[in-house]
DNA sequence: CGTGTTTGACCCGCGC
DNA sequence: GCGCGGGTCAAACACG
């Protein structure tokens, strides 16, 4: 197991003060178990301190299902790995999460696809990474620190929670995200980011962001 | 009035 | 070809 550059405060799950004290609100966290999986090993960080997992093709990426079951296992699944990290708090009380980062996340079928940018016939399907981490929370959408508008919402099969779609509202930046709320267990909101924000976070502080960069990644590696 | 949400229609890939 | 499931669009709506 390796350990990446991202930092780490906090090594275990417990308690941990929460940095900001002002944001108590709506977010009513508890502790999150996150799980990952990733597809070849690789990882990278990008620039806004997200976790980017790569896979090499469609087929490999289905771990998930499409019956919107946890996209992330913990174990199980030959081509998982699965980094767990633990983070002081996102913003008002989340103690720790666990990250996860899949191609195929949510949707196995349209994993790579982008609606959107796929109109050229002949060219190739441009992929994105997407990250995903499930979070025990009561509320759905995490105050990440970037602006978000809703563009859609789907009921999922088998699955009695709707799946939300978000983009992000800064101008140019097409980072999406989906939102949905665990059929199993719905305690726990998993939330997929498809694609990395080309512009600084939107409200500074204690931000998701920063967060993020200071988890601490593991790999069995 | 600007911004964000709701929601039905539409599009697309896939399996049969 | 058709139906299904999932992702997106966009008009209408709500709200501060």
């Amino acid at each position: 197991m390796e350990t990446y550059q991202m930092f780490f405060p906090c090594s275990s799950s417990a308690n941990y003060p929460n940095p900001n004290s002002t944001n108590t609100d709506h977010h009513h966290m508890g502790s999150s178990n996150v799980y990952t999986n990733n597809f070849d090993g690789r990882v990278d960080q990008t620039s806004d301190g997200l976790l980017r997992l790569r896979s090499k093709s469609k087929t490999e990426n289905h771990v998930g299902s499409s019956s919107g079951e946890v996209l992330v296992h913990k174990d199980g699944h030959p081509h998982q790995q699965y980094y767990q990290q633990y983070y002081p708090s996102a913003n008002a009380s989340m103690n720790n999460i666990v990250v996860g980062a899949d191609q195929s996340s949510v949707d196995p079928h349209r994993a790579n696809n982008n609606y959107s940018e796929k109109k050229n016939k002949g060219e190739k399907k441009m992929k994105k990474p997407k990250y995903a981490f499930q979070t025990r929370s009561q509320v759905d959408v995490l105050d990440d620190g970037y602006r978000w508008r809703k563009y859609g919402q789907k009921a999922v099969k088998a699955n009695k929670f709707p799946r939300s779609y978000y983009r992000c509202t800064y101008q140019g930046c097409n980072v999406k995200k989906q939102v949905q709320r665990l059929n199993k267990d719905e305690g726990i909101v998993v939330t997929t980011y498809e694609g990395t924000h080309t512009h600084p976070i939107d409200k500074p502080s204690d931000n998701f962001e920063h967060i993020l960069s200071q988890m601490q990644i593991y790999t069995p590696y």
